[in-house]
Parts: structure tokens; sequence; C-alpha cells
DNA sequence: TCAAAATTTCAATGATCGTTGAATTTTAAG
DNA sequence: CTTAAAATTCAACGATCATTGAAATTTTGA
């Protein structure tokens, strides 16, 4: 818990809830389908697709997609339908694809949904140079 | 084009639309997502996929689904994404999955598709007696 | 302690969605 | 011609969606 002092002067307390995922068995396909329907999240979906878990993919480096806000109502969007997976570093959140668990609930839908997306002239799409390898000496 | 003379009296000439089917090259990824984002759809693309197109799937066979309007309406979101075909015969329409054409643009997603909602034990379902055997003597 | 960076939250807006029920259309059959 | 059957269309509704921009939150670092 919290001790909060807001600029206004209000005080109040509040805890720092974790970051909500569902389990994957209470994925349901629609709900999954859902999040699929938009191709600002495919398009974070086919990035996602192409850099490995180990490697960074900072929610920041999709700002070319859209606005901070607008961005991170997608990223909820893909989390909560289980999709995705984000972890809290410092100010930063990284994203990842949730694959094992998505390919052992649902055998074959990622990858052809994956290949699908990424054949899509219209969807956003990151540079080439992405993820840029960086600082490592 | 057809005189029609409406029960409040009020005549106009109407053209018979055929039913619209989008070119499957027209047809994006997203949209086909979105299509595919609703229990009743879902059920419906699974129990085409468990009848050969030269069995007849009628509109009709549906009603356990949901209201006669109801169903309309999802046939059209289904149709409009291209993925179904509907044809007209008497009062009649009947539905199939546009196979071929899905296949040939989206190589291995039908399947996938239709295996994880064959899968989801809450999608609305038809009996196992269906399609019924019908007057073939 | 202060300020900057990364990201979320909130309120507002217009668009689309799923649903209902009544009215309409279309075709076939008596 | 009248009626019935199959299905669509239409108007209405509340819910959710995608989007915007301003405000708030959280962490790091000077």
């Amino acid at each position: 818990m919290l001790n909060i002092v807001r600029s206004d002067g209000i005080a109040y307390l509040r805890a720092m809830k974790p970051l909500f995922h569902p389990d994957i068995e209470d994925v349901a396909p629609a709900d999954l389908f859902a999040a699929l329907a938009d191709p600002i999240r495919l398009g974070i979906l086919v990035a996602l697709a192409n850099v490995s878990e180990v490697d960074k993919a900072r929610c920041s480096d999709f700002t070319a997609f859209a606005s901070p806000s607008l961005l991170s109502y997608h990223f909820g969007k893909l989390r909560e339908a289980g999709v995705t997976r984000m972890r809290i570093e410092g100010t930063s959140r990284y994203l990842s694809i949730r694959r094992e668990e998505l390919d052992q609930r649902f055998p074959g839908l990622l990858n052809s949904v994956i290949e699908t997306a990424r054949r899509d002239p219209n969807l956003p799409r990151l540079g080439p140079d992405w993820p840029a390898t960086l600082d490592v000496p």
C-alpha cells in the first residue's frame, strides 16, 4: 500500500495492482478473435512474432503505430485476451506473445494467424532495422 | 425491375439485387477475424464445417441458435466478411463455407479456426442428427 | 527534492455491435 | 387471388469500440 498525496491535496491509499493476465484456459475463441480484429493489434502481433522472447520489445517501440494512449489501449486488449504478456522493468514495459500457452490451447492457430497477418500489406509495420542491436560492446 | 405497391399505397420500382459476396482478395484479415468474434457465428461455422457443400445447410436449420432476424444479421456478417456463400432456392437459402477460396488466400487458417471452434464447449450446436437424411427413397 | 521519461487512466465522442420485435419482401402452393 | 412459409429489413436500444487529448502515475536520475 502506498500513501499518496495528490497535487490537489487529496490523500489516499492505493495498492500496486499487478498486470492482469488471464489464465489461458479461460480464453474463449470468440474473445481471442475479437482481439485480432484490428489492424493496429495485428501489426503489433506481427512485430512481436519477429523477435525472440529474450529480445526486448518495448511498448515505446510502437510509437509509429499510434499515440501513446491509443497504444496503451491496444496493448491492454491484447493482454486481456491472453495474446500477449507484459512485464515491467523500471519505467518501461516489455511485450511478448504467450506462445507456448497459446499453442498448447489452440494448436496451430497462432502460426496461421501470424502468417495471415504477415502477408497483409495494409498493416502498420516496424522498419527492417527493428529490433535495433543496442549497446552490446 | 418490379412494380411494387405497398400496403400504404406508395408505389415504387425496385431492382432485385443479388446477394453481395466480396471478392476474396478484398477480404482483410482484421475483418475476417471480426466476423469470427462471436459465439453464434462460430457455432454456425462449425456446423457448416461438418457438412459437405452438396449437403444442404438451410438458414432455418439454425433456428435453435437465435431468432430469425438475429440469425439473418449473423448470416450477413459471415457473408459480407467472405466466410460463407449463400444461394437462393425458392423461399429457402442455403449456406456453405467458401473453402477453396479461403484456403487459397489464407493457407491453413480456416482449418485451425474450425478446429479451435470445434473444441469450444460453449458454442451453440446442432444435434448429432443434423443434417437429417431426408426423403431420399 | 525536482524534473523528465514511459506509460496509464480518464472523460468525451462518434461509430459499430448484438439484440429485439414489428413490418416487409419473396416465393410457392391452395 | 389469397395465404402460408422463409427470410430480410427497419427502427430502436444499450453496450462496446476505436480514437483523442488532458491529467495522473510510476520510476529513474540529476
